[in-house]
DNA sequence: AGCACGCCGACT
DNA sequence: GTCGGCGTGCTC
């Protein structure tokens, strides 16, 4: 009788079972795992503590599945060891739920064509080309382009070259579901759509797909963060495109850094990965400029197109009058460009109509059961919402407090309101809001972009969503409501994402031969985010930005983790998260900071503080939290998450 | 993640 | 007296 090690794609380490000879390591296996039957795979190693003899049950059936790659396993390990995640945890993300219904036939993807549609490229373009196609084994590049510098075609030429090689490619995306313009571009250049992997994929595509990815069918996959667990068995290429974006850091469950991630998939496989992004994260810039990344610049807008011409509106000069969140300046824009038969977009990243509704009589401002968040208003849905746990109820007519009638006032914009505002203003103008609430499916969003294609519509009003991936040949002004919006956000990169997503919105402006023009709404206009994204100096900011953590020793130049405790008993939560600092490790070199109430104290019930680990690189982070974690018994009402290289700090 | 075990409140 | 709430701990 052998013992066999067998992970379950539950949040559980390696369990040992017993069958009459060896099983290959990836085999599909079932077991019964307390009372129940469960799929599990042979895994690599046993479980540190050996079971004894007499729990040992053995395997109940060896499943007629393929293995589970090898590459897939020892990325799994990894990860789960990086995060402090368990393995069972990590394996579910890179399986399915319906894994055993073997695909018949897994529908074959036409693989797409090398040189189906070439492209001829600027000088610039060229050089780069011809650098990305240099990359051999593991490498990283940045390749730095601003907006509509034709970054996309550019990296398409290395996805030609690993085709050609017969390798498999995986290329990242933020937000899969504003893609198809990029789906579009890749057809044009390969002849036939790539693989897709996202999470409202149908499960028959679902399977399907993972399948074609194992069996080497599928050649290029364009997916979400979790793509990157995905069974390839010869991967040649990895594209992080918008390698920037905030979205590749997965918030729950297991807390991972999809970028960072990836970069790590190219080492085991041996093979570039392309960091692709006009306003590259921070970590990615100083790697670049220090030489451990491959430094791939390209330096203006494709087609003459050029950058639009940025101005601060300072709101300080109070206008007499009602509230108004459109400066006399930006109307006067607006206007001009509405004269024109031009288009206009103005950017308030805020959903609903108020983000705080108050009682004019007592103070009283509306609050979410469930958060220490204030509700938002949604006036023409009638509701006030929590934009955390989504909680609604109806406007009231009263003060729930003072029950004085109609005292109730709105705080402050939101798309709703800015809207109302724009209509007051050009009652003639045709608009569009562009938000989650008005946007529902990828059909929607279709519309939205024909009509703005068309020239229906006069003036956008949104959220981040119209930010990237669109070219609008029309759209020549942009009006930020609110630069100073995220100025204050109190985390590490909270500049760092200000200036990223500014940026970007602002590049929707004069993509084309038209000039475009950006205005920028501040209270603080000297403040040196706003002045660097006048000045176009993206660089200076970075720099600035750089020298900073430097001096305060933090990521890139030293490690940071975040501990999250939550529970329902706000005392108990704050005793636990107390006593874990109080038996922390007495380190040169490691700080603990905290405990803090987390930003938003209570969320869906549960009160939230954190602790902020601080060391510097030569320090084994991980290690370090397993001991000391390993010493503090915590009762299960308390949960406990560790978040290495924590992004947001709730 | 499930699922059972176990110790305190309202009821056929 | 029991039924069942969910807080707690285990699954090789």
């Amino acid at each position: 009788m052998q013992r066999i090690p067998v992970l379950f794609p539950l949040a559980l380490g390696c369990y040992e079972y017993t069958h009459d000879t060896e099983l290959p390591i990836g085999t599909f296996v079932r077991a019964t795992l307390g009372r129940k039957k469960v799929l599990g795979v042979v895994w690599d190693k046993s479980p540190s503590t050996p079971c004894p003899e007499a729990k040992l049950k053995p395997i109940l059936e060896v499943l007629p599945l393929p293995q589970l790659p090898h590459s897939t396993i020892q990325f799994v390990n990894w990860v789960a060891g990086y995060t402090m995640s368990s393995l069972g945890a990590v394996l579910k993300m890179a399986l399915h739920p319906e894994i055993e219904k073997v695909s018949k036939k897994p529908c074959v993807f036409e693989p797409p064509t090398p040189d189906y549609h070439l492209l001829s490229f600027s000088s610039a373009q060229q050089k780069a080309i011809s650098k990305l196609l240099e990359l051999k084994g593991f490498q990283v590049a940045l390749l730095d382009g601003v907006t509509g510098s034709g970054k996309t075609e550019v990296y398409f030429e290395t996805i030609a070259s690993a085709l050609k090689q017969n390798k498999q490619v995986l290329v990242l995306l933020p937000e899969i579901i504003l893609t198809t313009a990029w789906l579009q571009r890749f057809e044009n250049r390969f002849g036939v759509q790539p693989a897709l992997w996202h999470s409202s994929i149908t499960p028959k595509t679902r399977r399907d797909t993972w399948e074609a990815v194992r069996s080497g069918s599928a050649r290029v996959i364009v997916g979400a963060r979790s793509a990157l667990f995905l069974p390839f068995n010869d991967l040649g290429l990895i594209v992080v495109d918008e390698e920037h974006d905030a979205s590749y850091k997965q918030e729950d469950g297991v807390l991972y850094n999809a970028r960072d991630m990836a970069i790590v998939r190219a080492q085991q496989a041996k093979c570039p990965i392309i960091l692709a992004s006009a306003t590259p994260s921070l970590e990615t810039y100083y790697n670049a400029i220090s030489h451990r990344y491959q430094y791939i610049h390209l330096p203006e807008r494709f087609a003459g197109a050029t950058l639009p011409e940025i101005e601060l509106v300072d709101m300080r000069q109070k206008t007499k009058g009602p509230v108004r969140f459109i400066s006399k300046q930006l109307q006067d824009a607006i206007q001009a460009k509405m004269a024109k038969g031009e288009q206009s977009l103005l950017f308030i990243n805020r959903r609903g109509y108020a983000p705080l509704v108050l009682c004019r009589a007592c103070g009283t401002r509306l609050q979410c059961p469930h958060c220490s968040a204030w509700l938002t208003e949604h006036r023409r849905s009638g509701f006030v919402q929590c934009h955390h746990c989504g909680y609604t109820k109806h406007i009231p007519e009263a003060c729930p407090c003072c029950h004085e009638k109609g005292s109730l006032i709105s705080c402050g914009p939101g798309v709703e309101r800015v809207a109302e505002e724009v209509l007051t203003l050009f009652p003639s103008a045709r608009i569009a809001e562009i938000t989650s609430d008005t946007l529902t499916s990828p059909q929607t969003f279709e519309k939205l972009i024909d009509k703005i294609l068309r020239g229906d519509l006069d003036i956008l009003i949104g959220t981040q969503m119209l930010a990237k991936g669109h070219h609008f040949p029309n759209l020549t002004l942009v009006g930020i409501i609110d630069a100073d919006m995220s100025l204050s956000g109190g985390d590490l990169r909270a500049g760092e994402r200000t200036f990223q997503l500014l940026n970007q919105v602002m590049g929707r402006a004069g993509r084309e031969a038209k000039k475009g023009l950006a205005l920028l709404q501040t209270y603080s206009p000297d403040n040196l985010i706003l002045s660097a994204l006048k000045e176009n100096n993206r660089n200076a900011f970075l720099e600035a930005e750089i020298n900073e953590r430097q001096i305060l020793k933090m990521p890139p130049f030293g490690k940071l983790a975040g501990i999250i405790l939550s529970g329902k008993n706000n005392a108990l939560t704050y005793q636990m998260a107390k006593t874990l600092v109080q038996k922390s490790p007495f380190i040169k070199d490691v700080n603990i900071l905290g405990p803090v109430v987390a930003p938003i104290a209570k969320l869906r019930d549960k009160y939230r503080y954190r602790i902020l680990v601080q060391a510097t690189k030569s320090i084994k982070l991980q290690n370090l939290l397993q001991n000391w974690l390993n010493q503090v018994k915590i009762p299960p009402s308390v949960e406990i998450r560790i978040d290495i290289d924590p992004y947001s700090f709730f």
